[in-house]
DNA sequence: TATGAATGAGCTTTCATTCAT
DNA sequence: GATGAATGAAAGCTCATTCAT
């Protein structure tokens, strides 16, 4: 790793906690320089404005989180509790090694400065994750509820667990992952 | 009808619509005099400056929420169930007269503009939520999870169903809202 | 009297203090109406713009003072002392009657806002008293030093004196002012 | 000469200029910028704000002033006589160097603008001459009136002086600024 | 006649971006 | 390559002025 690589990595990574606090248009091109401790000029050597660096951080981020649930998933299963909690294990470690961008990713998909690739990439992750869901309901194993809906109560209860967890109000312990996990999956199933 | 009250609320109303679709900061107050066919001098006769009226905006969302999900909320039954199904009624019913409303609080209670009225009144709703999931849990119906995540949970559900319903990818019928609250139910209890 | 020259005088009067307080361009038009007791917009029905209403203000303090010292001017006498003593007094007079209007011309004859007329009227008040500095000189009763010098400097002692006075600070005596009288004279009058 | 102490001073000098002319409230941001040559932004590099530019100019120029007559006072001196004569001297000198910074401090002394600091500064100075005059006047030697009125008598002495040098109208002879001097002397002293 | 709600031009200020060093 | 001083377009906001009532 060279030099000039750790810096858009040190940029990156402040502009990531930056818009999950305060939001891509409440962060200023100062604020992501002086906390990656660089020059706002060096910003620009990286990336060509502050909408090119979010939508990379967009999509490094999503490509990120697609590569971890594919990582070892049971394609060829015909087992959807299986597949579900090996979906539900990848968020939970990628959650694990990165929260802020699994929060970012949550409260920037509908960002009015996301360019096409960015779109896209996060049309990729939804389109898998909607097929598993139609996937379930043609075999009567899932709700014949909009997807979007499904995927929005995993998301949330995801998405707070983590807050939580980052805000230290409770502890992480598999006993909790696990009480997650099958919450929802009994949200989504058919009883 | 008192006119200036109009003016007022065709003010909250354009400014509500913008802070959903491109957040506080993205949203300019030319844009929202524009939008909410005023001069843009005579939103401050209404409101101190763009913080105030993000603020005024909030606590009358939360308001009316907390009075809609209070109108005719069984206190004093013991039904848990019962409960809850009014509870995702009302939300519901909410969401139904003025959708941007809830979305705006569902996007809008970590801004770093919010002031302490704001945070206090949601907190007002939190904690009811709360109460009724530590209720839950001291009954052994509810999961013994942390309660932001069973509400969050929750949350993503109503909110992505109703954002559907918005964009008109899936019809309102009531099968479906029942299949919601179910799901939501068959999430956060005891199986 | 009617009731709109009542009015009229209102606005006149507020204007003038706000005026000395804070200067024609740190004063608004709301901070006068709010004085005079008025509705903004009626003062447009006295006077055009701000503008008319300083320069209406200026012109007429400038005609009151020269009026006032026109009064019972010793025109035909020869004895400058006596004339000193009246023009004095007269200012004194002046000011005791009302003493923003005598700082109002002090600190506003630069204004850029001063139209030609104003200007002409606060021309005839300096030729009035150059021509008695220059009768005294060409008598050889008083310094040959610039008209301009000596009269700031009877101005300077005069307006301090009275903002003593008014601030409280001293107590308005016959011999105060008769010291102060001396002092200006001894000022300007060759020994 | 460091460069951007330069573009302050730039910006300082402009102010001044400005301020002099048309007083505080009647500048604009724009206005300076121009005539410093220098972009708006670049004001807000220097000074936090618009107020505390004029706050900072007032403390440099009551400082440089304060510090013009300090150098070489006669301060064991008994002979009020010599005091005068050196404070006279020293202004004459100040505004010899800097007439606009002489005009500027005489005119913007009651601003609404000036913090707790430019008071203070502002103060001491007053303050120094308060003590001569009250020096003399336990002496025997400066008429018993109001300090203020006897400062004010010299301050519009001298200022007007300057205007009429400054304007052209009169020659600036050694002559002239011991006449001047002697008839501020004459003023405030007992006959 | 008197009003003050409404306006928009223009103010103060911020900040994404550039460029000389 | 890296910087941060400098910029000016555009933001938030004010206020002289208008006009329907």
């Amino acid at each position: 790793m060279n030099l000039s690589e750790t810096k858009r990595e040190l940029i990156l990574d402040a502009a990531l906690v930056l818009f999950v606090d305060r939001g891509f248009d409440g962060t200023t091109v100062p604020m992501i320089s002086e906390k990656a401790g660089v020059g706002a000029g060096t910003i620009y050597r990286y990336f060509e404005n502050k909408e090119a660096l979010v939508n990379t951080l967009f999509q490094e981020c999503v490509g990120e989180l697609i590569e971890t649930i594919n990582d070892g998933y049971p394609r060829t299963s015909d087992d959807l509790r299986e597949q579900f909690g090996h979906i539900a294990n990848q968020v939970i470690r990628y959650a694990k090694k990165n929260l802020n961008a699994l929060l970012f990713l949550d409260s920037h998909t509908n960002g009015h400065y996301l360019d096409e690739a960015s779109r896209e990439a996060y049309m990729r992750l939804r389109t898998f994750l909607c097929e598993f869901i139609e996937r379930g309901q043609k075999n009567k194993v899932i709700r014949p509820l909009p997807a979007d809906a499904l995927i929005a109560l995993m998301d949330g209860a995801f998405i707070a667990l983590n807050k939580c967890i980052k805000a230290g109000e409770i502890e992480e312990t598999p006993e909790l992952l696990a009480g997650v996990k099958e919450a929802c999956w009994d949200a989504i199933r058919i009883h």
